[in-house]
DNA sequence: TTTATATATGAGCATGTATTCATATATAAA
DNA sequence: TTTATATATGAATACATGCTCATATATAAA
């Protein structure tokens, strides 16, 4: 299944019960989602593909703050990057969460 | 345009930068759907409207717990009550929202 | 007005989290 | 090997957050 069609699906939930493992997923998914810094580092690699130090000095944070987060989303695997020389160029790797963030920065801004 | 409408649009940001407000308004969205418990008490109303005792006792809560929570919902205008006597039936208020919410976990358990 | 029931609220506490600082690691060039 | 550059990491700290307890408020019934 693709994200065209992931994404004109009714999502209602047919299972009333959710178990623990579906909550801490979702709520994980979300709370990497909740930080300002996260999102614009997502906002940022949406369009392309950015070394660590670019990040820092395109958003103005500290170098160790970015790793920082970054390793976090890499832990969910919402970002992966591919090495050059001593330089890691990070970009997004889950489109459908991406696709998530996009809606609500659409929701946010256009009411 | 309704929900369906930007159920299919494919998101993606035309602007490159996020203003102060709006990163705060999607941080706080995703922020009240990043604690499991929110979680649970928004998926229960998603389907139907419940009282606060209700709630509590189908999601097995302290009243202040579930109380405090809706109060954190109602001021992101996620839910919306109605009074009857002394009881307040709680309700969802955004269905855009709530369906970012069926979205993810319609994405975490299908994964 | 008194009593009962439903809900809201504030304080306190324990836990989680984002940032910063100092430093470690890794790759490449000299 | 030495040096430089890019990134990662751990500890410390300040701040945010969720839950609980006790209590307040609000509505309705007696």
């Amino acid at each position: 299944m693709d994200e065209k069609l992931q994404s004109i699906e009714v999502h209602n939930n047919k299972e009333q019960h959710l178990d623990e493992e579906t909550l801490f997923v979702v709520s994980q998914t979300f709370k990497a989602l909740s930080d300002p810094t996260r999102i614009r580092i997502l906002n940022l690699l949406c369009t392309d593909e950015h070394s660590v130090n670019d990040i820092a000095e395109i958003l103005d944070l500290g170098q160790s703050t970015v790793s920082h987060q970054l390793r976090f989303l890499k832990n969910l695997r919402l970002v992966k990057y591919r090495r050059e020389g001593t330089t890691l160029y990070y970009s997004t790797d889950d489109d459908h969460i991406m696709n998530l963030l996009m809606q609500a920065i659409e929701h946010a801004t256009h009411n």
